[in-house]
DNA sequence: CCTCCGGATTGAAAGGTTTCACAAATCTGG
DNA sequence: CCAGATTTGTGAAACCTTTCAATCCGGAGG
């Protein structure tokens, strides 16, 4: 309901107006909202009326203002369009449920300048936290962020320095597991298909491919690099024209992609070009995003908790703002091999 | 920075301890926020100063306690991990960054107690606007909300009556087009694969391809149903099994399915079986998410223009704000058919 | 009858920003 | 050097809620 004073813009109903409707003092609407055991249950229910009557709704600013924070959290999430960072995003809510908190979902689309706006955005809002899987882990401005009083956690990233929460996972154990495999499955000749390690994730899972070679007693040449620009599907057809192009004295018999989008684009590009998966290439893809086994040749996968991640992440993030003393905790989840058709002879 | 007063809490600047450091008034000190002209280039400097040695942040909760609106739009998303909503909200982006908006996303899950719980946080917290899909786009309360002063879009459905602005896409024409290219392409017995149609879409999409039939002369027993509980991959796969399993006397050559999720479910099963991919069944989809076309067997598939239904939804509430004597308008997209090989044999 | 007690209610302050009428200082041109 | 215009800066009110000390009231105990 609105109330229309003569002259005025319709205005919507404050505290003010129940408690001037129900004929009692504000603190005593207040009361009702916040311990409504401390209230007269006759007066409760006049007020309870009066809200119904005028439409009441708080107004949270005014809330935020007083209380100094608000029950929101926030994730800003570096690809709203990659299931990865959407099943991330739920383990965040599950947590945030469970805190009687909302999780506001935020894009930066590898934005610079889009996370800048949200992290600025976030800020002024005065947050309870954010959570993050930046464009660029060691920027500073997460520091400063947190130093400024807004607990910040970084999500499948690992800053460097001790100074912030993280949750990750390890990735050089991913790709370890993910080659050994290969290697076990007897192939010698393992092609990398994946942007350029300077990030650290594809560094990692390239780092642990090398070791799994090594440990097999292979040389670093048996690593044949397929370097893409990013890591989406297209890469990966892009990738597998070039693989299909290679003479086959040279040619790998088996792919680890950094990622499942790229080894569905390799896994298409089989298709079309009539390479059979596993027999002429085996592919291993990293996520295992729900299409990952849903792909026509299901795919053999390294799979991150995700959903934990999240949960943990946001976990983390509430027992900072809980615990007195709190110190820093960098998780490392350890993932795991899912072992399908895609390397399966 | 942290004002530290003897015996209190470190607490954070706010406009008063800049006005001070910086020997000013608190009006100049908004005025150097809000109206930077209306101040000399020395005392700007000055204030300006203070705040970086400060570490200002502006309290956004004060802000809007006085301004009454914030400058958030939200978009309720009823499902998060479906690429298709994360492809509208990308559209949202792009119409709220040209408004100088953020664009918080929920996700409600397909839970009605979780999207009541994330509506009325917004509304307490008075965002501009709300962007939604609903549950249940029938639901009074998104009527309530828009009445008390919120403004709502609907998106990619269409309430009854013409109370709420939204926009949706044409499903009937969308199933149509699906079924008249499978009849074009000589396929006589085709399957609709999906959820029991009580929801509008599907009912839409199962009710165009109908008329498609109709209109080639085909009777409604050319249709054959294969219902599934949800629209997942999982429900696909489920769907292939049972349409494989049917004599091939009354087997279905062709499939229409109520998304691309379950197609590609039905892609997978038959590879797993071995039919060909459109010999022995040709598959359309609905959506063209982006891993459609990524599919062993490229998909043939419905496209919907997602992000300029994003972008024309946020457009929608933006104007719902700024004009005076907003009449609601109900636009509605037109789908188009993507040909690709799971229908060209 | 008085005092004391506990529960119910009140009133005012506080929280950080924006706005606006007004004051002060500076400039313009005569 | 003055009147008036312009530029710059000020101070207080308003936004809406929460909190907390203070008050009120009816009843129990003395």
């Amino acid at each position: 309901m609105v109330v229309r004073e003569p002259g005025a813009e319709p205005r919507v109903a404050g505290m003010k107006d129940v408690a001037a409707a129900a004929g009692v003092s504000l603190g005593t609407v207040s009361n009702v909202l916040n311990r409504p055991d401390r209230v007269s249950p006759a007066t409760r229910a006049k007020v309870e009326a009066a809200m119904a009557e005028l439409r009441f709704v708080r107004n949270e600013s005014a809330r935020q203002l007083r209380a100094g924070r608000s029950r929101v959290l926030a994730y800003v999430m570096l690809d709203g369009s990659n299931p990865f960072f959407t099943d991330v995003a739920a383990g965040m809510e599950d947590a945030a449920d469970a805190g009687d908190l909302s999780l506001f979902l935020c894009n930066s689309a590898h934005q610079p300048s889009r996370e800048a706006a949200y992290l600025g955005r976030l800020e002024q809002q005065r947050v309870q936290g954010i959570l993050i899987t930046p464009v660029d882990p060691d920027a500073p401005v997460l520091h400063e962020i947190a130093r400024r009083g807004t607990p910040v956690v970084v999500v499948d990233r690992t800053p460097g320095g001790t100074t912030l929460c993280s949750v990750a996972v390890d990735d050089v154990y991913g790709g370890e597991i993910a080659v050994r495999h290969l290697v076990e499955q007897g192939h010698e000749r393992i092609a990398f298909v994946g942007n350029h390690p300077s990030v650290g994730q594809v560094r990692d899972r390239r780092l642990g491919a090398m070791r799994a070679l090594e440990a097999a007693g292979l040389g670093p040449d048996h690593l044949v690099d397929l370097t893409t620009s990013a890591l989406t599907v297209a890469d990966g057809r892009g990738a597998g024209e070039r693989l299909a192009g290679l003479p086959s004295s040279v040619r790998p018999t088996a792919a680890f992609c950094a990622n499942d989008l790229v080894a569905l684009g390799l896994l298409q590009t089989c298709a079309n070009l009539r390479m059979r998966v596993p027999d002429d290439l085996a592919i291993v893809g990293y996520d295992d995003i729900e299409f990952a086994a849903a792909a026509a040749v299901p795919l053999t996968s390294v799979r991150q908790p995700r959903r934990r991640l999240g949960r943990t992440a946001a976990e983390l993030l509430l027992a900072e703002t809980t615990e007195t003393g709190h110190e820093h905790r960098q998780v490392v989840f350890t993932p795991e091999l899912v072992v399908r058709t895609s390397t399966l002879r």
